[in-house]
DNA sequence: ACGGGTGTAAAATGATCGTTTTACACTCGC
DNA sequence: GCGAGTGTAAAACGATCATTTTACACCCGT
């Protein structure tokens, strides 16, 4: 595997687990089996080098995620977290513990919920036949906080907020 | 203002504004006006002190809020994060930052959660007459969601959880 | 064979961290 | 008035941080 992959999984695994600021460059350049010299000739900084993490992972996220209906939304983020683990959403917590101080992060951070926000509206466009923000808001409420709450309630709390997802979008059909 | 209060003051507000890791101790020196002896005094340990910023934020938190049905439940915690800011859960950010690390933070965060998730399970039994988790993690989820999500969607996510979540547990009492 | 690119190993740099210490001033009960 | 307690100001502690540097080894095209 080349180096600059090398890297790139090391961090991401260290940032999710571990967060950005406890996360040292030690650490890092430990777990690649490289040398220091070696990683700061392919990353400029620690700061960079998230930003590239939040990159990637946004793209393969949202690769991996399907908006067609809310019954697979819900089961493709109950997948991606029972294969990557329910800590949380990465980029979430990663804007809040650098308290909106790193602009990589910022940047990266406000990209991912434009894209999930624009794919959510448009899921529940095309559900309901019409724009309804609100109900866009409740989908999007949902899966924020199927993800958030997992981390302590477990993948029960993303069955329901498929369920409740469902139930949403029907009643406002019936209306 | 005595100077425990004074200290927790700085550091809840520096905690919640720019994190754990990224506050030092000379920042929250700076801000209360003591002197580093008096603070050490005052507190044992950076780490006890963020444990003691979160007992008394829970209590807090949980006498500002109102169990009784979903609507109190959401517009407390709507007002609560017009007074106080939106920047997602604190408990749930401090965890995430130190990756379960700093034991004084997991036993207050845990607390936290426990006491969320017991509340919201007695408002919906008492709401539908008996007990529903799948209802309950729908509740938890919508509020978990509604204030991770108000921090880039505003206050209008809240709104929105509130009628889900009425929604929610009007379709379930009609069923 | 040789010079340039790419790698390792490890020390050094300067900043910042949490925490402790030293030295000094004040207030208050006895 | 004196000792104990509580405060300030500021230096010092040792650890750790991100990053750079020095010194050395290997491989590869010419």
């Amino acid at each position: 595997m080349d180096i600059d992959h090398r890297i790139n999984d090391a961090a991401e695994q260290l940032f999710d687990h571990n967060g950005f600021n406890a996360t040292g460059m030690s650490r890092l350049i430990k777990m690649t089996g490289l040398s220091s010299r070696t990683v700061y000739k392919h990353v400029a900084s620690k700061n960079t080098l998230v930003a590239r993490v939040l990159g990637e992972r946004h793209a393969r996220f949202f690769a991996a995620m399907c908006f067609d209906d809310v019954d697979r939304l819900f089961t493709g983020l109950s997948d991606w977290s029972a294969r990557e683990g329910a800590r949380g959403c990465l980029f979430f917590r990663l804007q809040a513990e650098t308290g909106g101080q790193v602009e990589a992060i910022e940047t990266a951070v406000s990209a991912y919920h434009a894209e999930l926000h624009t794919r959510v509206t448009e899921l529940v466009t095309a559900a309901l036949g019409h724009a309804d923000s609100q109900v866009a808001d409740q989908i999007l409420a949902l899966f924020e906080g199927a993800t958030t709450a997992a981390t302590y309630r477990g993948p029960a709390v993303m069955d329901a907020a498929r369920v409740g997802a469902y139930r949403l979008l029907d009643s406002e059909t019936a209306r």
